[in-house]
DNA sequence: CCTTACGTCGTTGTATACAGGAATGCTATA
DNA sequence: TATAGCATTCCTGTATACAACGACGTAAGG
């Protein structure tokens, strides 16, 4: 990737840029650009070979998206604290919840088919491969999102989602877990077909609560690894 | 961004001008920009007496928010059918239960006066000026918001909270219904302040549960209205 | 040596110029 | 009269110019 140094794009070539925004949200979800990092248009604006019009819409956009904020040192990649990535996934486990019992509710035979689809996938998924891990288990509870038919609630989610996203694949690598997040999976889905709202809000809670768990685990970790 | 240089405007020659993004979500708020009325940079731009530049950052957020949308015809106020508004109101009622259960788990002595101060301030509110009810009330709940001390929660709140306020005043000028909430407020602090966190959690949920029926209520009526 | 003041530079906010693309309407011809 | 083709005209996306503001460094004075 970060096939720069294109000036002379040829018309007929398909070459699909992806927008600029797109590029930038990536860019802090893999961490090259870091919590903290100074976000400077004209930088920016040369490291993507547009102006800093498009610049500042992605800017604008990420701002709104919550994932840059304003310093008196300018614009930066947002930060969280140990206590705000806690507070997400709180935040997550709630909606989460209400996503399943919702989609036992609404769920049409079609999301059921690409429920168990996604869970299929995620089953065949290379265990080694974190990235594809990672985009199995995001498509699965999509799926899950999709089910409940409720916008609002897929709009939120999808906000903090990537919020989360940007501390990559830890929970679901920690041994064990991504066998176990697979039958949990089957679960949520078993509950849903069956339309047991409460039993699948449950499962749902339950299934986030260990992923807030573990991601305490980590912080703790951290911490503890960087207290000297 | 907005003026930082406050204090030593005289607030006559240059009237102080709120940010275009603000007055173009107020315009949408209070109907001058109906649903699916179109949103066309010049004549914003006109309007607001600024270029497309601002213009257009303005319509960026907007869209980011979801309060615009681009269709093929451009862009345009986004229209919401009495589904999806339901759909807010189910979501909303989620996260107002669990604000409220968060709250009563960590409101501080400093929150609950703030709390009570919103409550008495609504309680004092001229029951003839909807605008003026419309805002106590956003402010208790803001309070209330602030209690929970997890801006995850707030952060999404905020953004479902404007979706509903575009339908103004209504479900709290139903005859009884102010009365009635005011109430269901004092309730509601009394459990935060006890730290009665199921409690808590329940009188949220059904006092906006009340708000989404009377959302209901006034949905069916304007088909029974509109159906020829 | 410390402090202060001034100048330069960097960065952002705003305006404007320019080009491509889509829609609309007009005209000419069958 | 209807239709096809063409031109005009919006409108948006992008680039660039410009001004204001703040930060930083440097130099001068106490």
């Amino acid at each position: 990737m970060t096939s720069k140094t294109r000036g002379n794009e040829p018309p007929s070539a398909v070459e699909r840029r992806p927008s600029t925004y797109a590029r930038i949200k990536q860019a802090i979800a893999d961490g090259r650009l870091a919590p903290g990092a100074p976000l400077v248009e004209t930088a920016l604006a040369e490291w993507c070979e547009v102006s800093r019009t498009p610049i500042r819409e992605a800017l604008t956009r990420l701002e709104q998206d919550g994932l840059v904020t304003r310093t008196d040192r300018g614009l930066v990649v947002r930060e969280r604290s140990p206590e705000e990535v806690l507070d997400i996934y709180e935040t997550r486990i709630v909606l989460e919840g209400t996503v399943a019992r919702t989609a036992a509710a609404r769920r049409t035979p079609i999301d059921l088919i690409h429920l168990r689809h996604a869970a299929s996938e995620m089953a065949a998924v290379d265990t080694a491969d974190e990235e594809a891990m990672a985009a199995a288990n995001r498509a699965f509870h999509r799926r899950l999102w999709a089910a409940s038919h409720n916008e609002s609630l897929t709009d939120l989610l999808d906000r903090l989602d990537f919020h989360i996203a940007r501390y990559p694949r830890t929970t679901l690598s920690r041994p064990g877990r991504w066998e176990q997040a697979l039958v949990e999976h089957g679960e949520i889905v078993a509950a849903v077909e069956e339309r047991q709202l409460q039993l699948a809000e449950d499962l749902a809670r339950e299934h986030f609560t260990k992923a807030r768990d573990i991601r305490l685990e980590i912080l703790a970790s951290e911490i503890d690894s960087s207290a000297v």
